[in-house]
DNA sequence: CGGAGTTGTAAAAACTTTGTAAAAAGAAAC
DNA sequence: GTTTCTTTTTACAAAGTTTTTACAACTCCG
């Protein structure tokens, strides 16, 4: 299951104005509180944050948090992403983005947004 | 279902004046502002795009877009035409050819124009 | 011009994907 | 072995996308 980084490297921690991820420690700040994630919860967020600004597939989250592979019917993605937004809470929105079709995709706080539904700027 | 490139392979971005194409991240850039494409919208921009310039039969989009052999009856490739020439809002005109009894043509920002007679320039 | 065939368009219908709550199943702690 | 916490499944709702339908407008060629 590749829900991380191997220990002993260093890597420098994710930081913007309202959250930090720390990948030695395994842990978030959000705004000075610390989130309380669980592995599974942690592993997908983490994912999603050394990919920042990048579309994940689906199936590639699956792939490197799961462990699944080919074609697993499963809702288990969109249960975990449901709970780190929860967790995210004022700050869900901005941060994790559905990629209708695709996948997800995390952006830092202040990003450009390619928005996925409605009209196009003209 | 040839959507496009199979991930990995580094393709070169479709770039102009005014359209950007990342044929990576499967985004468009209009102008600085964000197309908000669906996947089979995405699919048939990037086909047209790839072949930028060339007469595209209609027969070889509902192939390659929708898998679509022989003697299918739809319109949805009009439909997907006409939603992608809604978001590119005032650069429908330049960019996408109505090729009459044949198909479609992506024409670049700056290119010369040739009448519809099957003219396909290089 | 006139008609056959082709493309454009709007709206509805059909379909697919994602969101959510609750329950069930599985693991770890006690 | 029971409690507690985490993860997965289930079942349905909501949102988004794609295709079809029906007709209007246009193009080509006689």
């Amino acid at each position: 299951m590749g829900s991380g980084q191997a220990a002993g490297k260093s890597i420098p921690p994710y930081r913007d104005e309202h959250l930090k991820v720390d990948f030695e420690q395994q842990t978030a700040l959000l705004d000075d509180g610390r989130m309380a994630l669980t592995r599974k919860e942690y592993a997908l967020l983490a994912l999603l944050v050394e990919h920042a600004g990048e579309i994940i597939p689906r199936e590639a989250l699956l792939m490197q948090v799961w462990g699944y592979g080919g074609e697993v019917k499963t809702r288990t993605l969109d249960v975990h992403v449901r709970r780190l937004r929860k967790k995210l809470g004022r700050f869900a929105e901005p941060y994790i983005e559905t990629i209708f079709g695709i996948g997800y995709r995390f952006q830092p706080y202040h990003a450009p947004r390619f928005m996925q539904a409605g009209s196009v700027s003209q």
